[in-house]
DNA sequence: AGGTGTGAACACTTTCACAGCA
DNA sequence: TGCTGTGAAAGTGTTCACACCT
């Protein structure tokens, strides 16, 4: 493999090139997998291990990996730290986001305690909602916020994603605003198909989705001999 | 095409075939977004403007259907009543879907207010947690029971499908019992790969990968020319 | 021997483009 | 004419298999 520099880490992150989301899912997961693993576990581990982990082949762990790279040594497999560093790194994790959470409902709560966010590099730095029963209450260190501010918290509090946790209707008038003000990568909870700029990234997450899924799945199975 | 029957509606739900995850998934789409059209909307509407509700293309609307039948007409485009009840059948959605609930913390707690589930057919009809603090309390028309009673409960309660809202130590562990009692699809909340025999159904919701994607692609953009 | 990195083969998905029906 | 349904083409993603390094 060509690459021009000399004792630098051996990292292709740089490079534009078109990775497809279920290897940066798959990316997603082995860092997970690696954070997961115990002092007293050994400082390295073979792509056979890690695919056995995350329920995947090891042709496709070491192909993922080398998208960005050569991280591991013939004969050894990759070395524990190094690799979360790498994977750290090529999922831009490397620094803090900051995070506001639009929305300070039922999910909106859920999320917000959820503590594993702060542990893995997404701080919730703004909490707002359209309840005046809510607007002015603590939550941990914040205060929550009027959704009617929403410009200029974004804005003083140089918010890069937006966790959308509002109702369908309100959801493509908030992302309108919040793209207007420069955030770049929504979350979005609502039911809805965002329109947004290209430049903007937009990751749904829909549990009636997964749902009917499971009930595609189960009701497909059913007559396939599995009795 | 060829089809065997007479007067029957032409459905090809039996026919055993890989439908892929993507395709699935769009097709929930499909569907909720016919049910959002109002009565005063025209009782037909073409690929195209299916398509651009959902982000996709029309041919990739035409495609994903045809998998399953010609439910459209030509020249005229489909009638948005047949197609919502020919979705909800290849979807396995003429049926109430029976669900337990694990884990009666946060997130159990929001997804249990999710009213939305009830009305797209997945019924919660047990919850169920470890938390002495919580077991025997209602909610709603459940009271929350303890979750040593899983194995009994699921099979009294003829559950379908569970949801895991438990933490991550335990979820293998509840699953393995979820199994064994016959619990055939897992919507899984839990950060960690579960182990399933091929016959059971899981879906994975994980909102730290989710926003380690957003970070790979905001990571990624910056440079390109986005300025 | 053990295990990575990777081109090539294969499998799957999406897009194209058009015949054919309303 | 308008729009579906669908083979064929193009494009993507995964698996194979092996050269090569430790």
């Amino acid at each position: 493999m060509m690459r021009g520099g000399g004792g630098l880490p051996t990292l292709d992150v740089s490079v534009t090139r078109k990775i497809s989301d279920s290897t940066v899912r798959r990316l997603s997961q082995y860092l997970r997998i690696l954070e997961g693993r115990r002092d007293s576990d050994p400082g390295t581990l073979s792509s056979h291990e890690l695919a056995g982990d995350a329920g995947t082949t090891a042709a496709q762990v070491r192909k993922d990996l080398s998208l960005f790279g050569s991280f591991g040594k013939r004969g050894m497999g990759y070395r524990v730290d190094e690799l979360k560093d790498h994977l750290r790194e090529i999922l831009g994790l490397q620094r803090v986001w900051r995070v506001a959470l639009l929305g300070a409902g039922r999910i909106g709560s859920a999320l917000f305690e959820y503590a594993d966010f702060r542990r893995r590099g997404f701080d919730i730095v703004a909490v707002l909602d359209r309840d005046p029963g809510k607007i002015g209450t603590p939550w941990g260190k914040v205060v929550v916020r009027d959704v009617r501010d929403l410009e200029r918290t974004l804005a003083e509090d140089e918010i890069d994603v937006v966790i959308l946790a509002v109702p369908e209707e309100a959801a493509q008038l908030l992302t309108d605003l919040a793209v207007g003000a420069g955030v770049r990568g929504i979350l979005n909870f609502a039911p809805v198909q965002l329109r947004v700029p290209p430049d903007v990234a937009v990751q749904d997450v829909n549990v009636v989705t997964e749902l009917e899924a499971l009930s595609f799945e189960l009701t497909r199975s059913r007559g396939n001999g599995a009795g």
